[in-house]
RNA sequence: GGCGCCGUACCCAAGUGGUUAAGGGAGCAGUCUGCAAAACUGCGAUGCAGCGGUUCGACCCCGCUCGGCGCCUCCA
């Protein structure tokens, strides 16, 4: 049984979807006006991770993540750049598609746009005023949040408290400080689109709401999104949307912690943030493998709590990796017959099997979880060295596939070998840096070299096998010479 | 000023009101090996920021202090 800490209540809870089989689910996704941190990746990959653990445990997940393509300051780059915001919007999604992908993020099942939905959002705003709960100021409309009795429920804020602390200058024209905009009135120049109020353009919050139950019904399972979301836009779309339709939003609230660098969040003030094409484009290793680094590292910490992000946080997650891949290639190789150890190795697979569904059932602990596949490695490992069937082998191999899929991990029929480097100033420059040697033996050359050294060896012609080695050890491949005089080697 | 989070070994990171505080990395010492690599074995917090309190018993509950951070403005 799945629990999840819900933000709304304070604790961890047992899931139970609205309907017996689907899980409706709801994330705000991003403003699309610049490229996405490993910020973005890491909200991104928790929600694609628990939808995908719900699926692997029998549900039906409706997911649905936004874009928002209306904003201030999409408008602002449009104009910075003299072009229109509809080009902006579409150069940043597909940007943002092409990240996703190299992350392995899977699509939402509905991925709406703020800009499609204005009959859902207009229609919103005029059940809100109908109802008392919003009023009308010049062009623009703001939410009474006065009006809403439970206002405050999500950030545990009182809006008096808000009011203490409010930093920013009060449009005179509210009627409370904490008032904020369903509908602004266009300036010249900028998108609008014809409303009851006049020509404008929604505010930020009500998107989500229109979209949320245009797409998933007025109450829905899961709404998620970034820690920074809580206060004020899912305080207000929770407003905007009990207020409207008298009945509860979203019943279960999940927010992801921030990556850090260097303890302090990455933001764009800041300036402390990598992109995540950037990280991809720096990396010595292929876009699969470099997934999988970044997954295991945004993994390997509980998605609640902070995560520093380092050169040396991925440097291990990438010698973890190794680690599994190295046990892969060894269980790719023939093995006997059925034997004794196969039992064994059996019960540790259910054990993990078991384990897995504990640590993700108890709030997504994904580290629990890289920590039963580690210690899963290392008994396989052990049972290796009695000698292992070639069919436990393959179930093994399986297991650690069709568990890890789940997280994304141990997917690869290949992997390769050595370090990633991430700071600038040794970035690898196209043709002299380890990771593009490699390139320079095809497969077959490597396998010709490694069987030269092989006989080499039978004739105890040492000095020979040590020069073969470390010449396709200068091109990044590894070898590893097997108890049977034979060896693998890797990249 | 208000609300909230965090502080576990050299580093990352789980966890529990009560037998030995997961796991990984690094380190050291071994086994194996022509050497290496990998794998495996062993070592490693007498203590979980500090101080009080509750309790038969607390790292885990409560309070305070110190240190770090987040939100209250756009933010994943």
């Amino acid at each position: 049984m799945l629990s999840i800490y819900n933000t709304l209540t304070g604790k961890k809870e047992p899931f139970h979807p609205l309907q017996p089989t689907t899980v409706r689910m709801y994330v705000c996704g991003v403003t699309v006006y610049d490229y996405c941190h490993i910020g973005h990746a890491r909200s991104a990959l928790v929600f694609d991770v628990m939808r995908r653990y719900l699926e692997f445990t029998g549900y039906q997940v409706v997911f649905v993540k936004n874009f928002t393509d209306v904003d201030d300051k999409i408008i602002k780059r449009a104009n910075e750049r003299g072009v229109s915001c509809d080009v902006i919007t579409a150069e940043f999604i597909e940007a943002y598609y092409q990240d996703m992908r190299k992350l392995g993020i899977r699509r939402a099942t509905n991925e709406p746009k703020a800009t499609e939905h204005m009959a859902e959002i207009i229609d919103l705003v005029r059940t809100l005023i109908q109802k008392g709960l919003a009023y009308q100021v010049d062009g623009d409309v703001y939410f009474q949040v006065e009006k809403y009795q439970a206002y405050g429920r999500l950030s545990k804020r009182k809006l008096e408290d808000l009011q203490a602390g409010a930093r920013v200058e009060v449009d005179e024209r509210k009627r409370h400080p904490m008032d904020f905009a369903l509908w602004k009135s266009s300036k010249p120049g900028e998108p609008s689109w014809p409303s009851p109020w006049g020509p404008g353009r929604p505010g930020w919050h009500i998107e989500c709401s229109a979209m949320s139950m245009r797409h998933l019904g007025e109450t829905f399972d899961i709404h998620g999104g970034g820690m920074d979301l809580i206060f004020p836009h899912h305080e207000n779309e929770i407003a905007q949307s009990c207020g409207a339709t008298g009945k509860e939003f979203a019943r279960y609230w999940v927010h992801n912690g921030f990556v850090q660098i260097n303890q302090e969040k990455m933001s764009k003030s800041l300036g402390n943030f990598f992109t995540i094409r950037e990280i991809f484009e720096k990396s010595e290793w292929s876009v699969e493998v470099t997934r999988e680094i970044l997954r295991y590292f945004l993994l390997s910490t509980q998605y609640r709590g902070p995560l520093d992000f380092s050169d040396q946080s991925l440097r291990e997650a990438k010698n973890a990796l190794n680690g599994f891949y190295d046990l892969f290639k060894r269980l790719a190789e023939p093995g006997l017959g059925s034997v004794e150890t196969d039992g064994e190795t059996d019960m540790e697979i259910g054990f993990t099997r078991e384990s897995f569904r504990m640590g993700m059932d108890d709030d997504l602990n994904t580290p629990v979880v890289l920590a039963e596949f580690q210690r899963l490695k290392s008994e396989v490992n052990k049972s290796l060295s009695q000698g292992l069937s070639t069919e436990a082998r393959k179930s093994a191999r399986d297991e650690f596939r069709s568990l890890g899929n789940v997280l994304g991990l141990f997917q690869l029929d290949k992997w390769q070998f050595g370090l990633i480097r991430m700071d600038s100033e040794r970035r690898p420059s196209a043709g002299n840096a380890p990771g593009f040697a490699s390139t320079l033996f095809s497969d077959a050359e490597v396998q010709r070299k490694v069987d030269e050294r092989v006989e080499a060896k039978k004739t105890k012609d040492f000095k020979r096998a040590d020069e073969i080695r470390s010449e396709l050890k200068s091109h990044g491949i590894v070898i590893e010479d097997k108890p049977d005089g034979t060896s693998r080697w890797k990249r």
